[in-house]
DNA sequence: ACAGTTACTTAACAGTGTTAAATTAACATC
DNA sequence: GATGTTAATTTAACACTGTTAAGTAACTGT
C-alpha cells in the first residue's frame, strides 16, 4: 500500500491517452480563464494531482502543450461552423460563416487569442491531427469553399477574381472586429460602440464592398 | 577616483530625464527587434551599462516601462500621419489615413503588437503625457475628424449615422489586415496573397461598403 | 528471482522580475 | 573642515518560472 508516492504500472495506450487528455483539459481550463502566460506548469500539474515533471512525459514543452490545445480548438471552431454549411444560398451562408466565426471568437476569447493572435513556431504537420482542406476540420477551407461558390455564381463585383484574396480580406475584416474587441474593449481612450453594431457594420461593409450592387 | 563602482551625485531633473530616455531608447530597441517577452531587465540595463536595479528607480516595473514606450509610440503614430491631414478632399484623406496607419503597423510590427495587440492594465491618464482629442497626438481623433467631415459632406450611405461606429469599423478593417499579417504571415496553413493586395482590397471594401455609389 | 521497462517523483538548474540591504558620492550645516 | 543627510547606484537575495537529471517504486518477461 502506498499512500505518499503513488507510483506506476505500465499503462495501455488508452490509459496514456487518458492522462494526456486529462492534462489538456486541465491546462485548457486554466489557460482559458487566466491566459497562457499567467498559468504555470506546476499549477496545471497540481490541478490533476501530478507533479509538474510528468507533463513533460506527454508534451515536449509548454509550447507543445499549447499547440495541442490549439489543435483541438481549431477542430472545435470548424465543428461549430458545420451546421452553417447547410444554408442553401451561398451569400447567406458566407454571411452566416462570418457571424459564426465571430461568435466563436467572442465567446472563447482566450482560445481565440491563442489561435489567431499569438505567433507560434511553424507547425510540424506530422504532429497535428488536423486535416487541411477538409470541410469538417478546416475553417479556412470552409470559408474558401463558400467564397468560391459565390464567385462562381457571379455574385462578386466583376473585378474580383482571386478567391484567396477575397477570403483573406473577409477574414481580416471579421478578425479585426473581434481582435480589437478582445484586446481593447477595456481601453477607455476610445468610446467603444456596442460590439454587435460593429460586427454588423463590418458585415454590411463586406457585402456592399464585395458583391455586385 | 572610482574605477569599479562608479556611484552617484545628486542629479538635476534634466539629468534624470536623460537617463530615463536612455533606458527607454535601449529598451525600445531591444523590444522592437526581439519582442517584449524575450527581453530581460538585466539585458536592458547591461546595454546602457547600469545594473538592472537602477531601472526600477525610473520605472515602477517592466509593465510601466513598456507603457512609457507605448506612449511615445502613440505619439509617433499620430505624428507620422500628420502630413496626410493636409490632403484637401476628405475621402482621399480618409483613404490615405488607412494606408498611413497600415504603413506604420507593418514597418514597426513589434511596436504595433505592443500598442494594439496586447492587453495592458487600464491607463492612468495622469501618467500619460498624451493629449486626447488632439490632432497632433491622437490618431483615433485624426481618423474620427476625417470621418466626421466625410459624413457631414454627405458622402456616406444614408443609413450610416454613428461616426464612432464608422471609425471603429474602418479601424477594425485595417487592423485586421495588419494584425493578421503580423501574427500569421509565417503560417503555412494559409496560402497568403501579397499583403499589398490584401490591404488594397480592404480599402476598396471600405469605400464601396460605406460610401454612396 | 531477477533484470528491464514504465510511470512517476523529488531535487536541482539556470533564468526571470523584483526587493532589501549595502555602498559610495556629493551636499548642507555646524 | 568634520559630520550627518540624502541621492544614486550597486550587490545579494527572494520567490518564482520552464525544464532537466537523477532517483524510486511497481509491474512485466524471462
Amino acid at each position: 500500500m502506498c499512500l505518499i508516492a503513488m507510483p506506476p504500472k505500465p499503462k495501455t495506450e488508452i490509459e496514456r491517452q487518458h492522462l494526456r487528455t486529462l492534462i489538456i483539459d486541465a491546462a485548457r481550463e486554466l489557460f482559458v480563464s487566466r491566459g497562457v502566460e499567467a498559468v504555470t506548469m506546476r499549477e496545471i500539474a497540481k490541478r490533476i494531482d501530478y507533479s509538474a515533471t510528468s507533463i513533460y512525459h506527454h508534451f515536449e514543452d509548454k509550447e507543445s502543450l499549447i499547440r495541442a490545445i490549439c489543435d483541438t480548438d481549431f477542430l472545435a471552431l470548424a465543428s461549430s461552423l458545420k451546421a452553417i454549411l447547410q444554408i442553401p444560398h451561398p451569400v447567406e451562408r458566407m454571411h452566416a460563416l462570418g457571424s459564426g466565426y465571430a461568435a466563436f471568437a467572442l465567446s472563447h476569447p482566450n482560445h481565440y487569442r491563442l489561435m489567431f493572435m499569438t505567433e507560434h513556431p511553424p507547425i510540424d504537420p506530422a504532429l497535428s491531427s488536423l486535416k487541411q482542406n477538409n470541410a469538417e476540420q478546416d475553417a479556412y477551407f470552409q470559408l474558401k469553399s463558400v467564397v468560391k461558390e459565390v464567385h462562381d455564381t457571379g455574385y462578386f463585383r466583376p473585378e474580383l477574381h482571386d478567391v484567396d484574396l477575397i477570403v483573406q480580406t473577409i477574414w481580416a475584416g471579421i478578425h479585426g472586429v473581434c481582435s480589437l474587441q478582445i484586446t481593447m474593449a477595456q481601453d477607455t481612450w476610445v468610446n467603444w460602440v456596442d460590439i454587435a453594431a460593429r460586427l454588423d457594420l463590418m458585415q454590411q461593409m463586406i457585402t456592399h464592398g464585395l458583391l455586385k450592387d
